[in-house]
DNA sequence: CTGTTCGTACAGTTTTTACTGTACAAACAA
DNA sequence: TTGTTTGTACAGTAAAAACTGTACGAACAG
């Protein structure tokens, strides 16, 4: 097949940048590489056929896998006749952006919002009470502030992950069309 | 000073979750907990200052507030009189998120756009030379369409990030005041 | 039911990353 | 100049993460 090295060797390279790239979304380079792999293979693969290709263990590519199906970057498909669990890449990457967001970024700011109220919450009671030291009631006084901030800005970041959500974004930022 | 363990209960409650959270910008834990310490510190910290708070070496401090300064999410503080650096946090989170989008996702994307379009290149010529496979030059086609739907995307994020760079965002996601 | 096949939990290993202590260069003080 | 102080490069160590192989449960085939 004439052309073939030239061919994967023009694949090679995007697939290796694409996966330090993919650091980005939190994923190691070899889970980019995985992805990447996929991202050339019109076919959906098993973990079979992406152990035979990467030269990896059954047990990586499995949590591997696991990982991009979290991130919604590959997805199951079914085969009528096809034992095997198959995968595809999600094709759209602005949804993958968005389900980004929406998985990691909400996850993390819920947890963290969390954590600010009960702060706050005792942060509060240390202020009223009169019991507390002065110099303390101050700093409490203070972090109260910081921490009023902070919620302020993940309520921005909430609403700034709405509008990637409802797709307010393009009407903004247009896709580019081709 | 009564209510100071109170006080700093509050604090490192919210330093432990936003550590964790900074995972998002591709720090560990660690140097997330450093940042939310200095977050806490109304006066600017020196190295030796945050080395005694966190009881970590003087060189894990430096490095560590190496990637925060590289992030712009600490900068370094002039005070006369004082020959040790001085260091503190942006305050400004929104500031802070753009930074991120800027530094790394910018110079991700554009190292990715170069190795697509080196590939490319080289597809192009694969297409064109009569020695090539028709499988081959099959694949190839393919191959051109999906980094040419790559080179839209990455080029969508760019206009993207600028929108967040050049504020247009607030207009759309205004900042919750209060 | 018994045989396979498939995916993954788990334990062990290898590799990578984070962290420390020392040593040294640069900047300053006297 | 010489003596300090400060930040960091570097080498070594400790900790964490990635990866592998085995073993096993679940799903299916016959």
């Amino acid at each position: 097949m004439n052309g073939k090295e030239q061919l994967d060797q023009a694949r090679e390279r995007v697939i290796e940048t694409m996966a330090q790239n993919m650091n980005l979304y939190g994923v190691t380079d070899s889970i980019g590489r995985l992805y990447g792999m996929l991202y050339f293979h019109d076919e959906p693969m098993t973990l079979d056929d992406m152990k035979e290709e990467l030269g990896m263990s059954k047990t990586s590519m499995s949590t591997s896998v696991r990982h991009l199906l979290e991130l919604k970057m590959v997805e199951k498909v079914w085969k009528k006749g096809i034992r095997k669990d198959l995968y595809k890449v999600e094709e759209d990457w602005y949804q993958s952006f968005t389900d980004y967001f929406n998985i990691k970024w909400r996850y993390g700011i819920a947890r963290n919002i969390l954590a600010i109220e009960k702060s706050m919450t005792e942060l509060n009671k240390l202020v009223a009470s009169e019991d507390t030291d002065e110099e303390v009631r101050a700093e409490a006084k203070a972090d109260l502030m910081k921490l009023q901030n902070a919620l302020n800005y993940y309520d921005w970041i909430e609403r700034f992950i709405d509008c990637l959500e409802s797709g307010k974004i393009f009407e903004i930022v247009p896709r580019k069309e081709h």
